[in-house]
DNA sequence: GCCGATTCTGTACGCTTGTACATGTACGGG
DNA sequence: CCCGTACATGTACAAGCGTACAGAATCGGC
């Protein structure tokens, strides 16, 4: 027997449920997928999440609560930007380096879409991020960029190149401004 | 055995397979399920199909046909729309009203976003509606244009409550204007 | 040192899955 | 009428699945 580790123990295993979702999607998650890739026995996940919703559940909150830690720096830039549209086009830009987190949070809205528990985080993200906008901008405006942004998000994954820097400036301007 | 009638067989699979994709998801998707609605039994669906991945790629090429159908219409209300924004609003508010056209659609996003052989598909779709609108738009506004659409529709579906229609209407004239 | 509670883990069960395939049936050309 | 070909279908099989659980190991309180 390993040495006893808990709390330890429940996080590797949320970790391992987060990097598999991004890799095979909520609905390709198994156990013994999460277990292998968390070094545990099968058991230990059936020990700690009673069903695998609630695995992918946690895996889902534990990834948004990454997110609202990332979306703090993302405040941090928005209020000493000079030029809100073209830093928020950069930062999106920025995050969009990273294709499993792009995937990771595209999951989270499909899995909302039908699972109405999880709705209440994919809701809290957004929210999130319109009240950052909101700050520097009219709270319409700020709600129809973020919108924009989610847009630009589904656009990336789905094809092969994303919107250019420039184009996603340029809109995210004409949304924000008056 | 019943009456022969190849093609008859095949199209009420993929219908059946469409309906699932809408109530499942794509990854939700079996054999089995599929033969049960379509009605024939579980062979029908293996002879017609090699494997699932053709079976849903099949079914997702069908939906992109019908929605491609359906934008036929689109183009014929913005050409004789006096207001292209408020039009706009209003063809896409109505489309959402149809919960499994929309859980359809995204399931075709993300499966493209995981999936590089359905990417041509998903793209397709995307530049015959900005095609469309780039005909009573500059180009690069009709391309942002869709790719807000494209947030709202997920975001319709992650929330309870949509984007009001007049907020809609407000964003597409900002992104449509100049 | 002891003990109840917690943590750990290997195994087992019943079920569903994708896919293959042998056998049966209809049909169009000769 | 006959026969090759395409279509139809029930069944079988190995693999993977979620989950349950008995028993071993560890720990903190006394």
């Amino acid at each position: 027997m390993t040495k006893r580790d808990p709390e330890g123990r429940r996080r590797k295993i949320v970790e391992a449920a987060g990097q598999l979702i991004a890799e095979v999607g909520v609905a390709g998650l198994t156990h013994r997928l999460v277990a292998a890739r968390a070094g545990v026995p099968l058991g230990a996940t059936t020990y700690y999440f009673t069903s695998l919703d609630d695995l992918s559940a946690a895996a889902l909150r534990h990834l948004t609560e990454q997110t609202t830690a990332e979306l703090d720096a993302w405040a941090a830039a928005l209020d000493t930007s000079a030029d809100v549209p073209a830093t928020l086009a950069g930062l999106m830009a920025d995050y969009l380096t990273d294709r499993g987190q792009a995937l990771l949070d595209t999951e989270l809205y499909v899995a909302a879409a039908r699972r109405p528990e999880l709705r209440p985080l994919a809701k809290e993200w957004g929210d999130r991020l319109t009240g950052i906008i909101a700050a520097r901008a009219d709270p319409a405006a700020a709600r129809a960029a973020v919108v924009f942004l989610d847009g630009v998000l589904v656009h990336a994954l789905a094809r092969d190149e994303p919107l250019d820097l420039p184009e996603l400036t340029a809109s995210l301007s004409k949304l924000l401004s008056g």
